[in-house]
DNA sequence: ACCTGGAATGAATGAGTATTCATACCTAAC
DNA sequence: GTTAGGTATGAATACTCATTCATTCCAGGT
């Protein structure tokens, strides 16, 4: 079990990254978020990268397997794609410095090799779960044959996303868990008029 | 007319962002790279942070107007819908290292606020293109009367920008415009089957 | 040939900051 | 009361880089 410092240390350096972004922040200013001494964070990290790759490779296990685990829930493949977009909605918005720092430090592409690779891995692996769950729609009938899957599981986490970009750059001061049905709906059903 | 070196500098400066990100790149870097000294910088730009205002104030407006151009070409919502797709997967494929630049400074909450009104402008402005043309797909009976607008701009701008990410994050190396027509085909049709 | 003014240079400046480490502070055991 | 080991400190170090500006270059006019 990691020490009780380590965690104050990281949750500080999660609100600093949020708020100044993670180039422009300074481990002095970690420092005294956490209340500790500069020399402190370097008996709990390596260096300042160590310190966000940490909460890559820290945080974003633990979501996953959240998302999994709600996945896992149900039966049907439609409830399963609305568990995973309800829990990746309320995971997001029970902790929006999270949140910003995924939004600001996913897109770079020039993050450090060990950064990178989690990024890289997090991702791959949620859309693998995407597609899974619209094989599992093809199978069980309620979902199209004729969809190029690669392309689905861009569509389905951009959108996501985006919805929570929204409501970052909002200042969240809305309800995103309540997006979830309306998105849901409109992966399912588009926004055209169906004529079958 | 803006003098040659001015854009000498922006492109060259694009390329150095674009490899290494706005804040890890050095004004140095950017000199070394358009062929001028440090100094030169500084007769063309207030400063580093002026380089990037500059390009989205620049870039951003004459792209915008290009897809806003293709958008009126055509008489339906749904083609004009499917050239704003096309003519924004077609302007980032042309430009990677635009869309890189884009992808990762666009995210950035904490950005000077000259450059973030210029984001948010840009944002604005494309979502608002959104919303008119699902309106006119609403009144021309093609598009369903049942959508929450402001949900719908976010998801159609979502899985679009999702796409271009994933083509960078390949390294380009597919063909991105091949893209418009299945994507426009889920927004339109989604992924389920219409039980109508 | 000689000016002249705008353009370009790049070395010097100075501010900022990641990281180190000699020192100080505990706490608990004896 | 003393000591030992682990923990914490924060000033000092050793950079990196944006920005400046005294100097040089150069073209076109006289």
């Amino acid at each position: 079990m990691k020490s009780e410092k380590y965690h104050i240390i990281l949750d500080a350096a999660i609100k600093v990254f949020a708020e100044h972004g993670y180039f422009q922040s300074t481990v002095a200013q970690i420092a005294r978020k956490a209340g500790v001494a500069d020399g402190t964070i370097y008996l709990y990290f390596e260096n300042k990268e160590d310190i966000l790759l940490q909460f890559f490779s820290y945080k974003t296990r633990q979501i996953f397997d959240q998302f999994q685990k709600e996945v896992d829930k149900v039966d049907s493949a439609e409830d399963k794609l609305r568990n995973l977009v309800r829990s990746h909605l309320k995971e997001f918005q029970g902790n929006m410095d999270m949140a910003i720092v995924f939004q600001a430090e996913t897109r770079q592409i020039q993050q450090a090799e060990a950064i990178k690779t989690h990024i890289r891995d997090i991702s791959r692996k949620y859309r693998e779960l995407v597609g899974e769950i619209v094989e599992e729609g093809q199978r069980e009938g309620c979902m199209r044959k004729d969809l190029y899957i690669g392309l689905v599981k861009t569509y389905i986490t951009g959108a996501v996303e985006e919805v929570i970009n929204s409501w970052v750059q909002a200042g969240g001061k809305y309800d995103l868990v309540s997006m979830a049905d309306p998105l849901v709906d409109l992966y399912l059903k588009g926004i055209g008029i169906q004529t079958v």
